[in-house]
DNA sequence: ATCCTCCCCTAC
DNA sequence: TAAGGTAGGGGAGGAT
């Protein structure tokens, strides 16, 4: 119930911590603008699709046909991406006006020259620095990393940096996880509206439910190489930036590329002074130096993603979104005794509906339920279709990785492995270890619920239901943390506003108002080098504080004001906000 | 007990 | 050069 002074909310040893951060360096580094939704105001069917300007085909979105034509006679309409034409010799089906223009920019196309170089997991950028390798007194890194402080001052930079005008939408532009994100959102919210209706009149008598988990191989790159497919056999990848010391990330590797080790999310190279720095952290260019790196095509992306889920539409008796080139969906086969091969059929048959309009593979995992369905596909891949029996499913699920489990990333996997390194004295980490842990010990270590999740996920138990969960958005929010860089407070404040007229857009387009309101800050450890990636943010402290407001808000001025006032409580330094 | 705030974690 | 978003589950620990 505060409205007002955040400070009032505050322990006193909250307090004293917000204002030592404040202290250090502190930059905030990024801001996010985040009102939780607690009611929503009639909506108008799909609003959301009619405002949104993203894009053609997800969008266009008539009543209850989620996505238009759903038939397979479908013309893909991939748009031919002007930088695909960079190979001069065998692209016959490129215009010659296009290539024109662009013969000049190859560089990206041709990446032979060997790195010196080493992988990035994000993770790895939060550990204690005392696990780095630091090298001192060493005269070429210092002269390296004088060009590094240069670079970091070139106009390049204060171009694309948060004070430069169109930040927000420039880069929204480019965000790939940003569109992972808004599309996610767009197909739940459409399917979920649709698959409800399904349910309520269906009835299943002498028939047997099957789940898939379909999926498709390495999505990026596999649109990307279907306008340049003299690639196909060499190790790609998807990324911004294609010269060859500059540092990006790679979205998405195909499968050879990922034979080197190579794996999306990397970074795909790391200046030599951030590899002696972090040993630890790998990036493609030092795993395979001659990885082919491609531009991103967001609207084929798109593309390809109305495709695939029109095809799982027709072919399914109940869909659950995941993201653009991935759903469950559930199929029902009247029990003759052989739905299995049964199923198997479907699964190709699907598959090959994908390939023949899309022009990309995709994976098909199938069992009877969601976790092993996606366990499934993990077999399945690339290319393929594979069928967990529910039968031996304990034991069959022992051979998986922690890993390989929903909900298990990097921080759970090292408690795990710690934990069975204690007890059992085993250095693996395979769900055949996880099963030896009793169902008291995990919940011990963590917690009731994520406790009794590992216990049954590790025995391939999951009870859940396809859409089962409520569908409503509980909230709407928008972030940045890269490129943020401000020299004074205005320029703070002005960001502010512009991101709270972000929110207050995505609001407005799905009719909704929110009552609590969070911001989030990334503020700069003091201990913390130069980011690593260009324009990044580097090694921060997070920090969140919430309000819940009386009332219900959504235009960009009241957000403005209750997100400025939230910060003001923050006692930031307006220097401390200097870059 | 249950709720609330501020995190951390995970997935794509 | 280069675009490190976003929603939701859940835990710790304090307030009610
Ligand atoms: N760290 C990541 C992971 C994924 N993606 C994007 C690019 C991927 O192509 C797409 C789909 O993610 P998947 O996890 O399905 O990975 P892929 O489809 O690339 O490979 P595969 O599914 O064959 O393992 O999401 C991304 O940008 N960054
Ligand atoms: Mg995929
Ligand atoms: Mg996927
Ligand atoms: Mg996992």
């Amino acid at each position: 119930m505060i409205t007002h002074i955040i400070a009032s909310q505050l322990s006193t040893a909250k307090i004293k911590e917000y204002e030592s951060a404040s202290k250090i360096i502190v930059k905030p580094s990024w801001i996010v603008d985040s009102i939780n939704q607690k009611k929503l105001r009639p909506t108008k069917d799909y609003a959301l699709f009619n405002k949104n300007s993203i894009s053609n085909m997800l969008l266009n979105n008539n009543n209850n046909t989620i996505i238009n034509n759903s038939s397979s006679s479908i013309i893909n309409n991939y748009k031919i991406p002007s930088t695909s034409n960079t190979n001069n010799n065998n692209n016959k089906s490129i215009k010659s006006n296009v290539r024109n223009n662009l013969i000049n920019k190859n560089e990206h196309i041709y990446l032979h020259e060997v790195a010196t170089s080493n992988t990035l997991s994000k993770n790895e950028l939060n550990k204690p620095i005392e696990e780095y390798n630091k090298i001192e007194n060493n005269k070429n890194i210092e002269e390296e990393e004088e060009e590094i402080n240069k670079s970091l001052e070139t106009k390049w930079d204060v171009n694309h940096s948060s004070i430069a005008p169109n930040f927000i939408a420039n880069y929204y532009e480019n965000s790939r996880l940003h569109y992972l994100s808004l599309w996610r959102n767009k197909l739940k919210s459409i399917i979920n509206s649709r698959s409800k209706n399904k349910q309520k009149t269906k009835k299943h008598f002498n028939e047997t439910k099957f789940v898939m988990h379909v999926d498709m191989d390495c999505f990026f790159v596999s649109v990307g190489l279907i306008s340049r497919p003299w690639l196909v056999d060499k190790p790609v990848g998807v990324s911004h930036s294609s010269g060859k010391n500059s540092s990006s990330d790679i979205a998405s590797c195909n499968y050879i590329a990922r034979s080197f080790g190579v794996k999306n999310g990397m970074l795909k190279y790391l200046p030599l002074i951030y590899q002696l720095y972090y040993i630890r952290i790998f990036h493609a260019k030092k795993l395979c130096p001659k990885i082919e790196i491609i531009p991103y095509e967001f609207e084929n992306y798109e593309k390809a993603t109305t495709l695939l889920y029109n095809i799982l539409i027709d072919n399914s008796d109940n869909i659950q979104a995941v993201s653009c080139d991935e759903a469950y969906i559930e199929i029902w086969l009247p029990n003759t005794g052989n739905e299995e091969a049964e199923i198997l059929q479907k699964a190709k048959y699907i598959r090959s509906e994908i390939k023949k309009v899309t022009e990309c593979n995709a994976s098909i995992g199938i069992s009877t339920n969601m976790l092993l369905a996606r366990l499934a596909t993990k077999k399945a891949k690339p290319n393929g279709e594979f069928y967990i029996s529910s039968k031996n499913s304990i034991e069959y699920v022992q051979q998986f990785s922690v890993t390989d489990l929903p909900g298990v990333g990097w921080s759970i996997e090292n408690n795990i492995l710690t934990i069975i390194l204690t007890l059992l004295l085993k250095n693996i980490n395979t769900c055949k270890d996880l099963q030896r842990l009793s169902l008291s010990t995990l919940q011990k270590d963590f917690g009731k619920k994520n406790g009794e999740k590992l216990y049954n996920l590790c025995r391939g138990v999951d009870n859940r239901n396809l859409n089962s969960e409520n569908n409503e958005r509980k909230s709407i929010s928008a972030e940045i943390t890269w490129g943020i860089r401000f020299s004074n407070n205005d320029q703070f404040k002005a960001f502010i506003n512009e991101i709270s007229k972000e929110v207050s857009q995505r609001m407005e387009n799905e009719s909704k108002k929110g009552q609590k309101l969070t911001i989030k800050l990334k503020i700069k450890k003091e201990d913390a080098g130069k980011p690593i990636k260009r324009l990044g943010h580097g090694s921060c402290k997070n920090v969140s504080k919430s309000i819940n407001l009386n009332t219900y808000i959504f235009k960009q001025e009241d957000i403005t004001k209750h997100s400025w006032n939230i910060i003001s409580n923050l006692n930031l330094d307006p220097k401390v906000l200097s870059v």
